[in-house]
DNA sequence: TATTGTTATACTCTATAACTATA
DNA sequence: TATAGTTATAGAGTATAACAATA
C-alpha cells in the first residue's frame, strides 16, 4: 500500500479517481463555487438563477411546470419563487379556467435583471474554461446530456 | 417567448441547457441518485464511501490528508471518521514522533467491507453508463479531470 | 506562530408528509 | 380521485469560528 503522494491525485491511480461519480462531483463542486462567486454579489443562489432563467424564457409557468423542469418537488420551490416574488423580478398571476394554478409572469425589472446575470454567468464560463477548447467543450455537453437521458424516472 | 415543451428540455434551447455549470450539476444528481440507491441498502453515504476508499488506498492518512484530499474542511470529517470507527472499518491510531496526529488505519473487516462496497459501485456505474461507449467515457473523465485541474485554490 | 483534531453552530439544499382549494 | 400550491419539519452536507494540545 503506497503512502500519500498529492501528485498523483488525479492521475488515476485510486479507485476514487476511476469513478465517473466521483469526477462529476468534483467537477460540479469546481463550477459551483465559481458561480457562487459571480452571483453571490447580487445575492442570487443558482436554483434561484435557474428558476429566473426558465421563467424568463416559457411564458406562463407554473411552479409545479418549473418544479420537474429543475428536477425538485413543488414544495422547494414555494421559497425559490417567494423570494424572486419578493424582489420584483416575477409575479404570481391567476390563470383563467384553473384556480387552482398560478402562472409565473416575468416583470420589466426582472427581465433586465437576469439579462445582466446570464452575462456574467456566460463571462464566467467563458473565464473558467478558458484552457479548454471549443471542441472538448462541446463534446463535454453532448455526454453530460446523454447521462442526463439515462435518468431513471421514478 | 415560446410555451413550455417538454420535449426541447435537454435540447439546448434555452439559457440554461446551454450552461456548462447547470448541465454538470444535473448530470451530477443522476449519477448521485443512483449511487444512493446502491449504497443506501448498506447504510453507506457517499462521502462515507469517499474517505473509506481513500483510507483503504493510503496508509496512515491522518483526517487533515484526508480532508485535503476531499476537498472538505477538517471540521467536516470528524463526524465521518467517527462513524467508520464505530462501525469497526478502521480505528485512530497514535503516531509516533507526532503527538497532534492520528493515522487512520484501516480493520481486516473494514477492507472486506470495502471489496464489497467498491465492487457495488463499478457494477452500477458499469450499468449506468452502459449506453455509452468505453471511449466517450475515457473522454468524459479526461474532461472531468481537466476541470478539476482547473479549480481555483483559496 | 502554525497545525491537528475537535466542538458548537449555522446555513443551504432538498425531501416527505400533510393540508386546502380546486379540478 | 387527482392536482396545485402551501406549510411544517427533518435530514444531508458543508462552512466558520473557536479551543486545547502539540509542534
Amino acid at each position: 500500500m503506497p503512502r500519500f503522494d498529492p501528485s498523483e491525485l488525479q492521475s488515476g491511480s485510486s479507485d476514487l479517481e476511476e469513478l465517473i461519480g466521483y469526477n462529476l462531483k468534483r467537477a460540479y463542486v469546481v463550477v459551483q463555487n465559481d458561480y457562487r462567486d459571480v452571483l453571490g454579489e447580487d445575492h442570487l443562489a443558482p436554483r434561484m438563477f435557474s428558476a429566473l432563467s426558465l421563467t424568463m424564457q416559457y411564458e406562463n409557468l407554473t411552479q409545479s411546470d418549473l418544479a420537474r423542469m429543475l428536477g425538485i418537488e413543488r414544495s422547494g420551490l414555494v421559497a425559490i419563487v417567494d423570494d424572486l416574488e419578493a424582489r420584483g423580478f416575477l409575479a404570481r398571476t391567476s390563470v383563467p379556467g384553473d384556480r387552482r394554478v398560478q402562472a409565473l409572469v416575468p416583470t420589466e425589472n426582472g427581465r433586465g435583471f437576469y439579462d445582466d446575470m446570464i452575462a456574467k454567468v456566460r463571462a464566467h464560463e467563458a473565464e473558467l474554461f478558458s484552457e479548454m477548447t471549443r471542441n472538448e467543450i462541446e463534446t463535454l455537453m453532448q455526454l453530460l446530456k446523454k447521462i442526463r437521458r439515462g435518468e431513471k424516472r421514478k
